[in-house]
DNA sequence: GCATTAACACGTA
DNA sequence: TACGTGTTAATGC
């Protein structure tokens, strides 16, 4: 239907639950949220559409009200890199609207998705005013570090079921996605791009973690069971860790 | 041996 | 109907 109208030229106001969802909305006293809230945007995005293109100047901090969005590069060789996988409740691209560049990954919708836009200006003037504000960023700056040196663990392990439940556990991270809760809607075939693996082993992972009790496989989605024994999965008896310093 | 692609039947939204 | 899931068979490193 608006297929050929780019995503900023489709931005509408956000309704009362798009903006209860917003978690460092809750943090801004009544001025400070008043501001927010009016500079506020939203947009549909349909899956496959990019939200924010590497080297494009800063516009907005962008937010996952609801969907899925991956982050990735395109690499020297022709074949895209993911980085991370974004679920709703999650903000991103803070460093870049910091510093006043350009983005620096492509940011695509792999779902159908609605995506929060806060202007770089309006960002800028609640880290100038607001202290909740900043203690936010500044947890979501400390919590997102943590996650990419879990993710470079992951990328040393070779075994599946491991990557799958690795990855899993930063998909439900409580602090970074806030809008996630017990069930994260995602496909099989989604999670297989997220992990890189095919969806036939995604499948057989999850079965596997299903019989341990970590998570139960849902149509459309796996709700969580034990959040920290996906976190430290490990490998089951018999196998040998081939993860090198 | 293990993961991948391709293909299929089946169930669900 | 279109999509997501679970499974099998053939292929490749």
């Amino acid at each position: 239907m608006n297929r050929d109208i780019p995503l900023y030229q489709r931005r509408r106001d956000p309704t009362g639950s798009e903006l209860a969802g917003i978690p460092w909305l809750k943090l801004l006293s009544p001025d400070e949220h008043r501001n927010a809230a009016g500079h506020l945007t939203v947009a549909d995005a349909q899956s496959g559409e990019l939200v924010c293109r590497v080297g494009r100047p800063v516009t907005y901090w962008f937010g996952v009200i609801e969907g899925l969005l991956k982050m990735s590069t395109d690499s020297a060789d022709g074949g895209t890199m993911t980085y991370a996988g974004l679920p709703p409740g999650g903000w991103f691209g803070e460093g870049t609207a910091l510093k006043r560049e350009s983005y620096r990954y492509n940011i695509q919708a792999l779902r159908k998705s609605v995506v929060a836009g806060l202007p770089v200006d309006t960002f800028h003037w609640l880290l100038d005013h607001s202290i909740g504000f900043n203690r936010f960023v500044m947890n979501q700056l400390n919590e997102r570090l943590g996650q990419f040196i879990a993710a470079r663990e992951i990328d040393r392990m070779n075994n599946p079921d491991m990557r799958v439940a690795r990855s899993l556990a930063s998909l439900f991270n409580p602090v970074l996605y806030p809008g996630v809760g017990e069930v994260l809607r995602i496909t099989q075939q989604e999670l297989a791009y997220l992990v890189g693996l095919s969806r036939q082993r995604v499948n057989e992972a999850l079965t596997a973690l299903e019989a341990q009790r970590m998570i139960r496989v849902e149509y459309g989605g796996l709700r969580i069971l034990d959040l920290a024994a996906l976190r430290s999965r490990v490998l089951p008896p018999g196998q040998v860790a081939s993860a090198h310093g």
